[in-house]
DNA sequence: TATGCTTTGTACGCTATCGTACCGAGCCGC
DNA sequence: GCGGCTCGGTACGATAGCGTACAAAGCATA
């Protein structure tokens, strides 16, 4: 399932910085818990890390990459419910006193992480309370994620979901350049695909992005984030409140 | 903000059963922790129990009614991200280390409930595993009911969508009449009135339901679950495997 | 029984999005 | 430089749902 990486094993205590931001908010003693057991793992674009329905047997904490979570209408329709990078954690279930979910997990921009035994890292936030509080606040930003994408697709129409989802992209991301056809937007958000090359349009055309073949680029965040509407922002909101900055760069790049 | 039931104070340790499923399925030594501070209230329909954004003081464990937890796109549009009765409880999010959301969450059927102060709630969650591994669980059930009507709002049409709705409102209600009016409905699937006139009509041509004024009775219950296609059962599923039975009939009135 | 409010049914034109299909454009390997 | 593949743009009729408006029906109260 991973392919572990085999250049980059991590020496145990070393002083090493997290990308992931869980784990660089750990203290010291929840960082000593969980390292023996972190493992260095790529994750190649497509990779399935949670089966619907199956036992999770490692989580993964993403240093970089993207997953997306997808409800399926039994392949009639697959439509991504939340999505999360380095701000993350696959898996978070485990805390949450069951071992696996009704929706796949796969990673939609290929990264790296560090994974860790199911077992392992139920062990450690059974005995670490702060872990636990991390992890549990994680969940509740997911949780309101969820719901915000709930809202949106009852209500926004395809422009602002676009927009909605770019920014969340963006925010979980180095650099202005999204990697995605129009064919994956129009399966995340739910619609056609040429619906999606229409929305696009629309936002390049107010200056926000610029697209090119199987890539966006983010021009005007700030507007984009104005072109999502109000779904965008409660979680992101909350995400700051409980845990802290989203955002790696606070340079803010592409806001001109 | 609750109004305390004069006539029905619990004596305590006395061997009371809960029609609420949480504190049904608790141990003696949860509920000793517990049953010091549970205080009858009534729960009238439209009672705001969850401001958005405001900290919890109370958590209540419905015993009847239904409440439904609210999105809204800033007074333009409000929809129902879950709804939960007997089955949940309200404040939740006290176990996942916060104290606010960003949603709000209103009886949309009266009932009664106990309530307990955030507080001492917070602080039995802390003393108690099994207590928190209860309530995480049913949290990661609603998590799964969100990522449904995502789902659902994504990609079912409006009738699916009803058909839905009536089903989780029929689950967690004794009997087969759930007082609804059309506008309400519109506003809980994000869709215009008329829009649930004619779907209603549609699922009662198909003698799923009656629709009388400002109410629905249930005929056919496993018809409907049908009509309401894939985006119903997984919440149920996860439930039912995490928590215990949803429905309190087991005899399935309304399935001819 | 009359009055008035709430709820429901229905109509109309409008728009976004659908399903499908086809073609051009960019990109890769040979 | 050529074939083949993926990706993006566009077109077309069909349709579900929209916003609005208005009238009928049910219910409550006077």
């Amino acid at each position: 399932m991973f392919l572990p990486l085999s250049s980059r094993s991590t020496p145990l205590n070393a002083p090493t910085t997290y990308q992931n931001r869980l784990l660089a908010r750990l203290g010291p003693d929840d960082l000593a818990l969980l390292q023996p057991h972190l493992e260095p793992v790529d994750l190649p674009v497509g990779l399935v890390v949670i089966e619907p329905d199956q036992p999770i047997t490692h989580a993964v904490f993403p240093e970089t990459g993207l997953c997306s979570v997808i409800a399926s209408l039994q392949e009639r329709s697959r439509v991504e419910i939340g999505l999360y990078g380095r701000d993350g954690l696959v898996g978070t279930v485990l805390a949450l006193g069951s071992n696996r979910v009704p929706h796949q997990t796969f990673m939609q921009v290929s990264g790296t992480g560090l994974r860790i035994e199911a077992e392992a890292l139920t062990r450690a936030i059974e005995a670490s309370a702060s872990l636990r509080l991390l992890i549990l606040r994680y969940t509740q930003t997911f949780l309101v994620q969820t719901a915000q994408t709930a809202l949106a697709n009852a209500s926004a129409p395809a422009e602002e979901r676009l927009a909605r989802w770019l920014a969340m992209y963006h925010d979980r991301q180095d650099g202005d350049d999204l990697s995605v056809t129009h064919e994956f937007l129009s399966m995340m958000l739910g619609v056609r695909r040429p619906t999606v090359t229409v929305a696009l349009q629309m936002l390049e055309g107010a200056g926000l992005v610029r697209a090119q073949r199987g890539r966006v680029r983010v021009l005007d965040r700030r507007g984009l984030i104005e072109a999502a509407g109000p779904a965008y922002g409660p979680a992101e909101a909350e995400y700051e409140r409980l845990i802290g900055p989203l955002r790696r760069d606070r340079d803010e790049r592409a806001e001109p």
